[in-house]
DNA sequence: AAAGAGTATGACAACGTTGTCCGACCGCCG
DNA sequence: CGGCGGTCGGACAACGTTGTCATACTCTTT
């Protein structure tokens, strides 16, 4: 800028004025500036400038667990498209579920002075982050709530979700349920969990540890569970699959052996509609999930500073497949 | 800081230090002012720090088409890990295939001084890179090449690629073959309909523009685009759809009609296994693209001023489907 | 014609940090 | 006891930008 100021033959101050398109500047001198610009190639440091001004850095964080899930990519792709309107940058990390990782993060983010944080939380205490937020940067927690702060959370009704899809096997006749889940230490998994057990206890079926399986991480564990207990005595006639991942374990394990058990999967996922067996899911939409986070987090940059929310959205039971107990009931 | 520095009773300097871990610092006073450090809540100020020492701001950018898709999102999970060993976090936004948002995202990462820039392309102009590339700023492009520019590209060999799956078709008996394309103003189906076609060449079949539909856009427009097909006269006894959300569509279609024509699709995707008909696509190592690219971002980012260079990877047929020509022959 | 109002430009400090340098203090040796 | 090398702490400038204020000039008004 410096060298821009000597070129045009003009002070620092003007050459900082025709780039920031402030008035007062004659025309034929903003001219000359400009043509500096042009000719050395200039560029404003945009660091250096929001660190005069102590003005935002017109850039959020974003801390998911892994970006390559269509899930977590989703979020990532509508929060930096509503970010943009804003003129806003999105500064995305995965935390890969790991708490220690996910502390380091959020430390850089707020080290880079974020205009605010986005998280889905993996650790199990974020009282870290009070401090952050005192200071100005405020946070908002998506799919699951933060721990030892209060903040603002935008969330699935998982407990709701699960408790509709058994509900439906139940109602279709199913009374032996197999329940497939990735782990207890994951907040949503415990909601699904337990609305899978409120729907059993309202139908009055007693809880079989049997029919619970956790440790479920990906479709290959899946597909080995259901095997499992489709061939032990008294097998399931339907199962729960809660998360998408799991869901295609069970979908390939049960269409490969021809099983006609009954399947109901939580999420939905892209192409669950060309399944070689129709499928039931218990679908959301993701999209509105990070827009309300993101339009949070942005009420809170612009300053709103009424007590935290916690918006809890809606679940969806979207029955394509025939979940009826059949011909082996 | 300042704040810090007079909790501790001591200078600026010596905080800064502390907070840097640089020696000769007594261990008396780094205690004092690392008390001073947590109680104030003091987080070192990582922008004016780079912007003192002109140092890197560790941070890289990336522009892809579109953060949702799977296939950018790998490349974003792949590069933001990458990026994570060297300390530095992955400024990604997505281009939505529009030259003009490409280049204002380009000149505002520009501007805020990252180390390096991974870009799928959309424009076709990137020659207002050069003079960030000789400031320092390298870019790396991805999938496609840059225009107007000389810098590292790695790339897919979609021609070779396409030619394989034609080839395959053409060995299996089939003589009509249909090919689907989006747009021919990106760079990657005009080499995939290249490879196509010379395929066809190897083979003696003459080319027949009624076999080639364009503006195929979602799966939607690729159903169709296959069901007005199969209803000319003539009709194709084989597909190649030359990307995954075509072959999603074109799948969908065939499996509606019950149609036994042959189908090839480029790119492989998560569940084509599943599908409800066998499939034999045209796949490659995303993770590796993203892998080799951040590999030569670093380097240049390092200091290395060799030469550009243009890596291309190869394809791979994953023959999963029956393609052979059939009854319909 | 003088005063006032407004416009155009520049000098300077400051944002939060760190590199450079200088001085103070320590213990040691001659 | 004076000087010397080493260790430690602090004053100051600088990174690139912009807000504040002062100044010089132009034009209008009485």
């Amino acid at each position: 800028m410096v060298d821009v100021a000597r070129l045009a033959g003009v002070s620092l101050k003007t050459v900082s004025r025709v780039v920031n398109g402030e008035p007062h500047v004659q025309r034929a001198m903003a001219d000359r500036v400009l043509a500096a610009v042009a000719e050395l190639g200039f560029q404003r440091n945009h660091m250096a400038s929001a660190l005069r001004a102590g003005r935002a850095s017109a850039t959020i964080g974003l801390i998911i667990e892994e970006l390559a899930n269509p899930f977590y990519s989703t979020i990532a792709h509508v929060t930096a498209e509503m970010a943009r309107d804003r003129d806003t940058l999105l500064l995305s990390a995965s935390s890969e579920e790991d708490p220690v990782r996910e502390e380091q993060l959020l430390r850089d983010l707020c080290s880079r002075r974020v205009d605010g944080l986005l998280v889905v939380p993996a650790g199990c205490d974020h009282s870290f982050l009070n401090s952050q937020v005192e200071m100005g940067i405020p946070v908002v927690f998506l799919d699951r709530p933060g721990t030892n702060i209060e903040a603002d959370a935008v969330l699935l009704d998982n407990r709701g979700g699960a408790r509709s899809g058994v509900r439906r096997l139940v109602a279709d006749g199913h009374r032996r349920i197999g329940v497939l889940l990735d782990s207890v230490d994951v907040h949503t998994m415990r909601e699904r969990l337990a609305g899978a057990q409120d729907a059993l206890a309202d139908a009055g079926i007693g809880y079989d540890g049997a029919l619970v399986r956790g440790g479920v991480r990906d479709p290959a564990t899946a597909a080995a569970a259901v095997a499992d207990m489709l061939t032990q005595p008294n097998p399931p006639t339907a199962f729960l699959a809660l998360n998408n991942r799991i869901t295609v374990g069970a979908v390939q394990e049960l269409w490969r052996r021809g099983s006609d058990a009954a399947l109901v999967g939580f999420d939905d996922f892209e192409l669950s509609h060309l399944m070689p067996r129709p499928l039931t899911v218990i679908g959301y939409d993701t999209r509105e999930l990070a827009r309300r986070a993101a339009q949070l987090l942005f009420a809170r940059i612009d300053g709103d500073r009424s007590r935290p929310r916690t918006v809890v959205l809606p679940t969806e039971l979207i029955e394509r497949g025939l979940t009826a107990a059949g011909a082996t009931a």
